[in-house]
DNA sequence: TGACATTTACGACACAAGTCATAAAATTTA
DNA sequence: TAAATTTTATGACTTGTGTCGTAAATGTCA
């Protein structure tokens, strides 16, 4: 897991991470012009450099220069995720789902998703044991 | 729901907080001395009062002042989850538990936990039919 | 009441992040 | 190759947050 730790990714910064991980490698100018909002070249410029100095993203060296993202969009998922799990729930799991599957009404179609989720984490717990 | 729509909530803010919804109202010496880690009194008093600027917080008007918080740990929990769900699955609640239960082995007991909860959504959807 | 302690009001400084202007350097094109 | 365009490097300003210091106001107690 690196030196993952420190990935802390304000929401601004997932706008242009989220870019890179939609587009996979940009030059600067086409990540302005991709990016949703109306936003300065030189802005995004700043930011883009910021991210780069973080080890969030890559800069190749060919002349115009192209972005990518160094971290995939599931391991910044992930910890945030985790982090949000912590706070909210001291990281368990079972009352944070209580709260996702309370808080609103979900079709016939997700409830079997989720039965077949749980099911297959079942199975899976049964596999280990048997090995 | 009133105008908490703008709850963005720092983890900084977080902290302070979290120090309120487990104490309930505090004074500034006491939210200073309950505080997990070391922080200058003033610190605290800035602090806190930013969070009373942004309509988080409450002060008393009595003479030690009585801070305490003005929304519910479960309200600001809903917010982020919901902001959280947003960024990583697009609001998809499914592909959220899947990595929920994906990443890390469940016991016996909180997937035993797991079905309860789908189970009770199930009755509630079941209910609302005939109703 | 006068001294000491606590509380409050203010202001200051630092750093991260968002915004962009300007100008130098490199590339493209006429 | 010279002009026009694009890319890059810098620096600046702003806002939000974390960190305090100082001093005035208020409260307590001997």
């Amino acid at each position: 897991m690196r030196q993952s730790r420190r990935t802390r990714v304000t929401p601004g910064e997932m706008e242009i991470m989220a870019l890179l991980w939609e587009h996979g490698e940009l030059s600067l100018s086409e990540a302005q012009q991709e990016f949703p909002r109306e936003i300065g070249y030189t802005t995004m410029q700043t930011r883009l450099n910021r991210l780069v100095d973080k080890g969030l993203v890559r800069r190749s060296t060919q002349r115009p220069a192209r972005y990518a993202a160094t971290v995939s969009r599931e391991a910044v998922s992930a910890n945030q995720l985790q982090t949000l799990l912590d706070r909210v729930t001291g990281g368990q799991i079972v009352p944070l789902v209580a709260q996702l599957v309370g808080d609103r009404s979900l079709t016939r179609n997700e409830l079997g998703e989720l039965k077949r989720l749980i099911a297959e984490a079942e199975q899976r717990m049964d596999k280990d044991k048997n090995r």
